[in-house]
DNA sequence: CGGCTGTTGACAGTTACTGACATCAGATGT
DNA sequence: ACATCTGATGTCAGTAACTGTCAACAGCCG
């Protein structure tokens, strides 16, 4: 290496998200985001599978890092119960990441219908990681899907707090509560 | 009316999931689903957002049918117990239509990723309809967004099964069964 | 009869994305 | 040391999703 500046990706996502969050999504075209890094635009397709992905770098990792967690529950748990070890894990690596990156990031996704929805389709996939895992110890088709969608809603929704400055608890708190709420929520008739 | 042929919404609309069963969305073009109707793609533009929507057509109606019913639910319900009368709304207004289409249509849209994000966004569309009743019921922020949440995933499990055919029942029995099996999942530890 | 309205077509333009091929520094093998 | 291979990049041409603008024209209304 050497013969061009090192970590292109990296230097996509920072150029992609500041332009995203200067001019917004729509008035930012692939070619801008690239220009910025001394690429082109045909490098950032083939480093991105499409522009919104530039966003949601590194989202496998936490998708794997929740299905593991998930995994890695000692036996004898609900399945919800396996599911909150999974949020907990997630809370961690977000936890040592900036706040300040995950809000502004969180707050261009949610100025975009399209982010948006490549969001919940990411969401999607760890549910579906974790309902597979929820499967192979012996949960019920329907109830792991529900398990860890419900799980994956209450992710969502803590980080949104977290992220909008609007709690100033710890993430894994947020998302402890969180999880009481949806077991209060259910409990009742 | 009388100029043209009546009706072009319906008329693009059966086109396109016609070819999108037969080829493929990725592999169909808005000008294809045009020109098979006798209209262009201008207009197909026109009537449609984005080459998407043609297959989510009368979402709204679903939509606004699951917020009504839980606006109408009787008081003295638990926030999941209003949302279950959304749900059979929903299962009431998806029992009157053809099953076989609905079976088509959910095919078309499990084939391809980009389907599939749409469809999330409408139920997070509907999520958040419900969210804002039980809000207005006086359920709080995060338990409302929680069973609003959590109900639109029974419905999309629901439908999945029963359009499937994995499930012979009745869509509402499927649907009620769900939310019986939620209520199990996060009573337990 | 004349003007207004709503739906459509025609056409040009932007941009997301893809495929094919060229380039060239550095690692690798002999 | 030399040839070669590899991997990341650039160049260029092309498709298709959308958008803006203007024109056409049936029906309706005064």
């Amino acid at each position: 290496m050497g013969r061009w500046e090192p970590d292109s990706r990296g230097r996509l996502r920072e150029a992609a998200l500041a332009l995203f969050a200067e001019r917004g999504f729509d008035q930012t075209t692939a070619a801008e985001i690239a220009a910025r890094t001394g690429l082109t635009e045909r490098t950032f397709f083939r480093l991105f599978a499409d522009k919104r992905e530039v966003l949601f770098g590194g989202s496998e990792v936490l998708g794997e890092r929740i299905v593991a967690a998930v995994a890695e529950a000692p036996d004898g748990h609900t399945p919800l119960g396996a599911v909150a070890y999974g949020l907990d894990a997630a809370a961690a690596l977000l936890g040592e990441g900036r706040r300040d990156l995950c809000a502004q990031r969180h707050a261009v996704i949610a100025a975009n219908p399209e982010l948006r929805e490549r969001e919940l389709a990411k969401l999607a996939d760890y549910a579906a990681g974790v309902a597979g895992i929820l499967r192979q110890r012996g949960v019920g088709e329907m109830q792991a899907t529900l398990a860890a969608e419900a799980g994956m809603t209450v992710l969502r929704v803590a980080i949104e707090r977290w992220a909008s400055g609007g709690d100033d608890r710890d993430l894994g708190t947020i998302m402890s509560d969180a999880v009481a709420e949806l077991r209060a929520v259910a409990a009742g008739g």
